[in-house]
RNA sequence: GGCGGCGUAGCCAAGUGGUAAGGCACUGGUCUGCAAAACCAUGAUUCAGCGGUUCAAAUCCGCUCGCCGCCUCCA
């Protein structure tokens, strides 16, 4: 079965074909380093991260690039106000993104080289492209010359005409066409500052993920990716400045992920409507906000709330749940016949489980659907849990433990179910405790109080005790094996 | 104004020609002294609306309405 991605340049699913059989060569544009990740930022790197994991799944070796933007303006401006260097201030942001990204439990690609270590390629990208006609330096900035590169505006849909007609930039007197942007800037006083043919000055934005690429995938590679907003302007210029260099083609084929909104609005750092990766995370698992992400397709829009990150974390508790019932399950005494108790129709869901995922991840990476044969599988297994006979046949805990072990692995291409069960929720139900006003100690002792109630058959007296833990958000669970309790989340 | 996307049960969300996955919530049942968890059952004759194509459409085409994004830095 082979994998089809939709392709942001022609607008429809294709097959993946690898320019090199195996071997898949993938540019992710990283983040702009001058404050603290939110949560769309987590939302580039988990897409990218589940989508590398599946390709590696599947068998293909990934060459994995993503940049850091450590050189612009707002990292200037930033750094100006709280009087640092624009490098320190850069410098400081890529650690604390490593910090979010280590937490979210996100794979390191291959190789995240930054701007400033690579000034010297943009410069001999720029001086290829004045070469070629393509740039032309206007005092002391240079410029690309977008009617140079007659496909400009093919992969976002657009035209110079119509771009003109709707633009909203400020003419710049230097520029020949109001769409040229700028390659290199001269560098004002006090600015961060490279020599170059064209005086001191500094990279503009574009170029770099140009030169990068270039440098460490070569002309033409696989997949380029990043969120939507970056299809125009940063992605168009791109793949000017690199088709007008190098006369190939640049990339086969664009993912772009869609946004995280708020109220249905898109989070962004100048609307101020964002939450910061770290901010969630003293809130929930890590896990969970990765099954909120992957619970809707990479495409569309995710609209964050505290009900949505409530729901995903419901959702992963069953899902942990199920884990926890099959390693609950002892692999002695059983008994060898095969008097099995799962119906050949349930055997067939669970034999499936692997091939269905595939189907649904093959599918341009179908997550949400993926998550719903998750589910089909967990409610399977939870209902032979269940029928199990206190000395089940070997034949169907084999089967539990197989598919538990399975379902682990497939969870894990999204980044889920990567802890072990019983410390996932036994350290949920510390972290919880943490905001009852009642301690575990308490919550013991009440508990053997209610046994010895229970026991004198003083349900009255066991009742009162499993209330007052209640009102205070200790739900109690009475077993075979004697009282369990957990944390009602309801309760906060 | 140009370009693009979306509108599926109370909420979230798959499904892109063959008769509506899954999750959350709700309700009833099994279990339990009562509960919780788990399981079972139940929910859209229907996929924003109106037309059209087809033996067959949520799925294709046209129009209308509503929402969102990009066109300026942005994941």
């Amino acid at each position: 079965m082979p994998i089809q991605t939709y392709n942001t340049l022609s607008r429809r699913k294709e097959l993946l074909k690898p320019l090199e059989k195996g071997h898949i060569k993938l540019y992710v544009c990283g983040i702009t380093s001058y404050d603290f990740c939110h949560i769309g930022h987590a939302r580039s790197a988990l897409a990218f991260d589940m989508i590398v994991r599946y390709l590696r799944y599947r068998g293909y070796t990934v060459t994995y690039i993503r940049n850091f933007t450590d050189i612009d303006d707002k990292i200037i401006t930033r750094a100006t106000e709280q009087g640092v260097s624009a490098l320190e201030l850069a410098g400081r942001f890529i650690d604390e993104f490593y910090v979010d990204m280590d937490r979210l439990g996100v794979d390191r690609p291959t190789l995240e080289p930054r701007a400033t270590e690579h000034i010297q390629e943009m410069i001999d990208l720029i001086s290829e492209l004045i070469g070629k006609g393509l740039a032309y330096q206007a005092g002391t900035d240079v410029y690309y010359s977008v009617n140079g590169f007659p496909e400009y505006g093919k992969l976002s849909g657009r035209n110079l005409d119509d771009m003109q007609a709707g633009a909203r930039i400020a003419i710049n007197e230097n520029k020949s066409h109001p769409m040229d942007f700028v390659l290199w800037k001269g560098s004002k006083p006090g600015e961060p500052t490279w020599d170059s043919p064209w005086g001191p000055g500094r990279p503009g934005w574009h170029i770099e993920c140009s030169a990068m690429s270039r440098k460490y995938l070569g002309d033409t590679f696989d997949i380029h990716g990043g969120g939507q907003d970056l299809i125009f302007p940063h992605h168009e210029n791109e793949v000017a400045q690199s088709e007008g260099a190098s006369g190939k083609p640049f990339v086969n084929t664009w993912i772009h992920h869609g946004f995280v909104t708020i109220r249905d609005e898109k989070m962004s750092k100048s609307l101020g409507n964002f939450l910061t990766i770290r901010e969630i995370l003293t809130q929930y698992h890590p896990e969970v906000l990765r099954f909120f992400i992957f619970s809707t397709h990479y495409r569309n829009p995710l609209d964050f709330s505290e009900t949505a990150m409530q729901d995903a974390m419901t959702g992963l508790d069953r899902l942990y749940g199920c884990m926890a019932a099959i390693d609950d399950l002892g692999t002695t005494g059983l008994i060898a016949d095969v008097t099995e108790i799962v119906s050949p129709k349930d055997q067939d869901k669970l034999r499936t489980i692997e091939e269905r995922f595939q189907k649904a991840m093959d599918d341009d990476f179908n997550t949400a659907q993926a998550q719903g044969i998750l589910f089909d599988a967990v409610r399977i297994v939870n209902k032979i849990c269940q029928q199990l006979p206190a000395r089940p046949c070997h034949a169907d805990v084999q089967l539990l433990k197989e598919t538990g072990a399975l379902i682990k692995q497939l969870a894990g291409i999204m980044g889920l179910l990567q802890e072990d069960a019983r410390t996932y929720l036994a350290r949920k139900k510390t972290a919880m405790l943490l905001e009852l006003d009642i301690s575990e100690q308490e919550i013991l002792k009440l508990i053997q109080e209610r046994k010895d109630a229970r026991t004198a058959k003083d349900w009255a007296r066991g009742d009162n005790i499993r209330d007052q833990l209640s009102a205070k958000g200790v739900e109690l669970k009475d077993g075979a094996d004697g009282t369990t309790w957990v944390i009602n989340r309801d309760h906060r």
